[in-house]
DNA sequence: GCGACAG
DNA sequence: ATCTTGTCGC
């Protein structure tokens, strides 16, 4: 190993365009920036189906959750999961749970390029498993277009799935302009019940998102923004009737049944 | 020395 | 993401 040419122990994530980076990071960066780009033309901001046009979502019956768990200590391995609830009960009519292993590092900014293919295929398997139980919408952990360049993992599955999508942050991307400073957690202290909102605007003035108390009990808000062929406010009141704790319940069950998984089948290494 | 840095 | 169980409180 050479050493020499090492940072000293930590690594340190930077913006793009930084002279601390190797030119492969920088390649890399560069490559996965232009792919961003050219799917951004596909991407769709609103509403595109009849029932996110109803007050009470009438026709919307399945909604999917993803989330990705990892093995204890390992970079690499991973287990994909994808369920489906039915709605508006919230009950689990579809699990999948698959170990996959990750190529990509996580970069911040790029999560999509780490995650995004093992999503993918999870709704691949469900496709040919039983189409009928497709998710009409699907709940992704991190940030659709409340990202650095308009295009987080949750539009990226969305323009490749052809889905509507919803990114869901359980922390604030602090991006053009937003901050979690004085004024932002004043705005939090002000969320007073489960259903109250402020929303998220960059320097430009465009609302990137919204902040949701999600529910009574939880002081902490979380994150959402739109994915895909869905608009916030759709989204916002999705989201807020999908939760019974902090998590919506699609998500949450996708992170409880994938950390179960691994628990499983691989007890105790690291 | 501390903060930022979705998961 | 992961490291971590019980415990104090409403």
């Amino acid at each position: 190993m050479a050493e020499g040419t090492q940072e000293s122990g930590t690594e340190k994530p930077r913006e793009e365009s930084d002279d601390s980076l190797s030119p492969e990071e920088r390649e890399l960066r560069a490559r996965w920036e232009r792919e961003q780009e050219q799917l951004k033309w596909r991407l769709v901001e609103g509403d595109t189906e009849e029932w996110q046009e109803e007050a009470t979502f009438a026709g919307l019956q399945r909604v999917g959750g993803l989330d990705l768990s990892f093995v204890k200590g390992d970079e690499a391995n991973a287990c994909a999961s994808l369920v489906v609830l039915s709605y508006p009960d919230l009950e689990v009519v579809y699990e999948d749970c698959c170990m996959v292993n990750l190529t990509a590092p996580y970069v911040a900014g790029f999560l999509a390029f780490r995650e995004v293919p093992s999503l993918v295929e999870a709704v691949e398997r469900l496709q040919d498993k039983d189409p009928s139980l497709m998710p009409q919408v699907l709940l992704v952990d991190g940030n659709g277009v409340l990202h650095h360049r308009g295009f987080g993992v949750a539009c990226h599955l969305g323009v490749l799935t052809g889905l509507p999508c919803i990114g869901i942050a359980k922390n604030l991307l602090q991006v053009s302009g937003l901050e979690n400073d004085e004024l932002h957690k004043e705005q939090i202290r002000n969320l007073q019940t489960g259903g109250d909102t402020f929303p998220l605007v960059e320097s430009s003035g465009k609302v990137l998102g919204m902040a949701l108390r999600s529910c009574d009990k939880s002081t902490k808000p979380i994150y959402i923004s739109v994915g895909h062929k869905m608009s916030l406010e759709s989204a916002v009141r999705l989201i807020h009737s999908c939760c019974r704790y902090r998590v919506p319940e699609p998500i949450r069950q996708a992170d409880i049944r994938s950390r179960a998984y691994i628990r499983q089948n691989f007890p105790h290494l690291s």
